[in-house]
DNA sequence: ATTTGTCAGGTTGTCTGACAAGTTGCCCCG
DNA sequence: CGGGGCAACTTGTCAGACAACCTGACAAAT
């Protein structure tokens, strides 16, 4: 970081935010080493000639975002393991930007070790319980698919009825995390279109091999459906992006 | 939340914090449902008595956190998913505390997840150069153990060269992030008296089996080697922490 | 009747100055 | 040489002001 900027700030994207991530790109940069002191707010206000009210509202969110750690009097230091504290998909740039094709490969390979994962501890610890839940959400399924309705709603209780099953909420609230970056491939999935084409009748049919797997407590049988259906509906999904 | 506040925030953990969280778990709650306008900053400062600065540092930490989304001039709504917008591993608590056993077992859980479905990708995939990384840091902790010496960075390295062959960042990335968590079990590890204990020795045992199935491009043995090696720290882990 | 332009009020973003609370280092005194 | 205490510094909080922006309503023009 230049000892005084005179290329300042974007303001289009806000003055705090423009510095945090300023400084968090610095920290990651190895610009400040672990345990080592910031400048002080006042330093800051000099070198990027904002208010100390920015200043602290970057600061702020560098806390939170587990980057630094600040204490009263003595300053605010680098984190011991910066930026370990949370875990982020959202590329640098900001939440509204889509994530790149490759990168969206990379995130549903991501979900598929996850889903697979579950699927199998899912096999193993499923309660009668949980099969009335899983089986509940896919008659919601088919019965969207009958009236041409939107079974997205139906589609997220099945994962999330399998994720319960799976007895790990840490898992399953990771699990959670992913798919919410899918709402998109949900969402077209239960479009008319999709319905017509007869993608989401393949999808259905994944989700009835899934559960059989699951109720026969076939752990490599769940594992291999849970994949298979992310590959699938990640296959689905660009498909039908490419046409539309 | 009431109208008026008159049990006022905690000071000791710092206002914006205690409004933050405040605030957090009433949207939580569903005091504030998806899309709805939070209270004006004026109204916030007025029932909980405390200044602007302090209001606007708590609603920015609900921002990075993915809470709350503001529009100059219009004011601050809640997000469509609040929460979500990350992954956190650590107790609502605070980042000191450690985690309950039971919590513990079901992070080595998630990790085995992960670290099975890398190593399958990574035996599906590691290029000549990346087997040169890992061999190296084998012998790094090779080393380790006849000069009884500290081998927890080369057991770093190990793991992240082959996160680094399965070719996924996300799936690196998430990886790194979990093993953070671990930090005191690998120094556990490495400990004299683990080493004579032979727990040193049996991990590195399963080390080279699982870069005997990566290099053989055996997924299933690398998946079932990776899991095995997880397991088999955390009951290291474990019975270190019952006898110390 | 619909559209367009303008305006006033409210809300968030930023600036400035000040005081309180806490830390650190140094000087002076014993 | 050791320790107490003070002074300078830093972060936390408060208060008031203006700028940038959004929203809704009203008036004018089409």
């Amino acid at each position: 970081m230049p000892d005084s900027d005179a290329a300042l700030l974007a303001r289009s994207a806000g003055l705090s935010d423009s510095l945090a991530s300023r400084l968090a790109a610095a920290i990651r940069a190895g610009e400040f080493a672990p345990g080592a002191r910031l400048p002080t707010e006042k330093q800051l206000v000099e070198r990027f000639s904002v208010s100390r009210a920015v200043v602290r509202e970057a600061i702020a969110r560098l806390k939170t975002d587990g980057f630094v750690e600040t204490r009263q009097g003595a300053g605010a230091f680098v984190a011991a393991r910066p930026g370990s504290a949370n875990f982020r998909i959202l590329a640098a740039g900001g939440a509204e930007a889509g994530l790149p094709e490759a990168d969206l490969a990379h995130i549903f390979e991501l979900r598929a070790v996850i889903e697979a994962g579950m699927a199998e501890l899912a096999a193993q610890r499923r309660s009668e319980d949980d099969l009335i839940v899983i089986r509940a959400a896919m008659a919601g399924m088919d019965q969207a698919l009958a009236n041409a309705a939107d079974g997205a709603a139906a589609d997220d209780a099945f994962h999330a009825a399998i994720a319960r099953a799976a007895g790990n909420p840490y898992l399953a609230q990771f699990a959670a995390f992913l798919s919410q970056h899918f709402s998109a491939s949900r969402a077209l999935a239960w479009m008319p279109d999709a319905v017509t084409a007869g993608n989401t009748r393949a999808s259905q049919a994944e989700h009835r091999k899934l559960f059989a797997a699951i109720e026969s407590r076939n752990t490599a049988a769940a594992a291999r459906a849970a994949r298979e259906h992310i590959q699938q509906s990640a296959a689905r999904y660009a498909a039908t992006l490419k046409k539309g």
